[in-house]
DNA sequence: TCGTAACCGAGACGGTACGTCTGGTCTTTTT
DNA sequence: AAAAAGACCAGACGTACCGTCTCGGTTACGA
């Protein structure tokens, strides 16, 4: 989205100023933990950047996709994948990582104001399944992955599935905040998927 | 959120109108059939009713509310609660309801962009708690209670997880689209939440 | 313009109220008092009143006429006539009387609101006319028709003619703001006058 | 009023686009040719001219300044100054070149529709004085110094009087209109003129 | 070493929508 | 039936941003 996309010959003109381009990263980044991605406009971002509109138009097509390259790296740092040797240790640690970054704090402020932008956005919501959402799911799938490998789980285990099960709950709290997101949910949540898990290929249950 | 609040005593001065609130609503809930929710203006709600702006803003704070009140009480209509004598039962019907209801439909599209309006309107996401999540949710507790009287669930059933693990993974899939919603992910999940629950207390105790 | 005309018969259903009458104009002359007369506006000087806008819509067209009512009569009242035994008193009395009103006044403020009301307003400029310029210029004119039975002007004097003569230099300074509006001023003017005068019949023929 | 102010080095960023001016500037006239100055509003301006209403207001903070920027100069040029070779004839050809231009005009509906505005704008009258009766006065003026010049007055001729005398009373016709404006009163306004200023220095006279 | 293409910051461009305000009318209940 | 209250429709107000374009100027490649 950002600057990409090695020119497969040198090309002419004057290149993007890699200054530029992190003089506006940094802004985004900075008015994002002063607020809302919604009270942010592009106008304030250039002036805060000390940079023409231009410059950021020519190289993100909206306000999201900015927002998402500003935004995504510094999330997905903070989401490592351990091995604890059980799939109740790696989903238990993966998600109290979750949750400790996106509990009442400015990347879980950032992260709704993202996900409530690529409702009304087609071109970032594909962004967003390529560059946020497949990274961050293939990390996780590991921890699916190892399980089988171990025996914790079937040899079919459906992992799309067991992921929706576990961030599922998750991101429903967090976006509609009827409940409070706490680590005793999380462990609740961590259980149910391991209750899920061992009843056998839940793929395969008889449906209608 | 609308016209509420029984006076105490007659109000003095010319009433809200009945036929201009029925207006807004109407023209409002055409609009949402038309388009989303943050392609709709205030201005063009107005026109659409045969109305001025200021009758919107007399009755309602900001856009969302209006359409929150506006959409509100057709999604729940869709969200009947039938008894079919199982948990099981009960748990696919309620979403493959769900499913019908917003899965590729104006409702479903409108229902995202309400859910994105809630992020940046904390005064939205009260009524929206309130008014829509909370009553949704009651109804749905009924089938828990009822499975817990069957004794197909523990007497300490937590409602409010199951009722997460059932709707949180579909709301997932309906706001990041990374996978599809079908039916046979409908009935994984409830196979999900009946091994959660069948595995007893899932806030705690280690399970065999 | 105001509460007018006498009915015929005695009219049906609750008459006008003469309170509500009296607090209009009350507001109306307290509100021009404080500020201009295009920054007030109805609702001001209903609210001010306690009173339904209806109210005023029912006695006065515009908000002109109502201003017009609640001014005439103090500014008429403050140009006196008085009889020096000369013109040149007579006129002197008379321009000075008005200078005092309105130099510097909140008077002399809402009397230009008012003449910029009248420009844009034809049914308010009619009134203006027969309720104001009528009744001043009249007894303006006596000061004329004396001068001639003293044989200080020719029997055919022009008592328009001078009349503007003597007032269009003081409402252009006041309109215009360009020079300001002194003592020295209006006896300058009174001397213009009776230069004027005294020349003969102004309207015509050469002079030596 | 509008862009002006030569820029002491090169300004910064896109300057204002002449041609923009230029559409407002002429839409302007245009509708001030259909209609009176307080039925036009900023918005129909911008439609007009095919132009932002941002545009508009990034010149002129009001809609008095604009019209007055596009009505001005019109006014101007068509008030010539003529060399007649006597006071009396220069005088009448001044008058009645503004009587041709403003009677029944929509110039003069103009004229009158400014001058209202005038009075309810402090930073519109600083702006009439300087751009518009300033200028005219000082060509005015150049009457009053070739009649000196020629011994038709007094060394001491208070030519701001004198040019009251003769301007006052034809704008009080205007603005009240409880008089037509004809040419006869033209020719007897400036034989009073003429009076007066035979009269002798007329400041010299004795005042209280 | 020059030309030229594409960049740079600044800010004006034509637009759209905002939420407020006012005008003049209409609809209540109360007097 | 007039009163006060206040909602009604209509639409202008002046502001804020949008995403694009224009300006004078800079940078770095390729000829």
């Amino acid at each position: 989205m950002g600057a990409s996309a090695i020119p497969e010959t040198a090309r002419r003109g004057r290149p993007l100023s890699e200054r530029t381009e992190n003089a506006i990263l940094g802004a985004t980044a900075a008015l994002l933990d002063e607020k809302g991605l919604s009270e942010i406009t592009m106008e304030e971002i250039a002036a805060t950047a000390g940079v023409g509109k231009a410059s950021l138009y020519r190289r993100w097509p909206s306000k999201g996709t900015l927002a998402f390259d500003a935004f995504g790296a510094r999330f997905l740092s903070r989401q490592p994948l351990v091995d604890t040797g059980s799939l109740r240790g790696d989903l238990t640690a993966a998600l109290r990582a979750w949750l400790r970054t996106v509990h009442n704090t400015r990347t879980g402020r950032t992260l709704r104001g993202l996900i409530a932008e690529v409702q009304r956005d087609d071109a970032l919501a594909s962004a967003w399944n390529e560059r946020f959402l497949t990274p961050v799911r293939a990390r996780h799938r590991v921890m699916i992955e190892r399980a089988v490998a171990r025996g914790e789980l079937p040899h079919d285990a459906d992992s799309d599935l067991l992921l929706d099960l576990a961030y599922g709950p998750l991101y429903h709290r967090l976006l509609h905040g009827h409940l409070p997101l706490t680590v005793g949910f999380v462990d609740d949540v961590v259980a149910a998927v391991m209750a899920a898990g061992r009843a056998g290929d839940p793929a395969g249950a008889p449906r209608g």
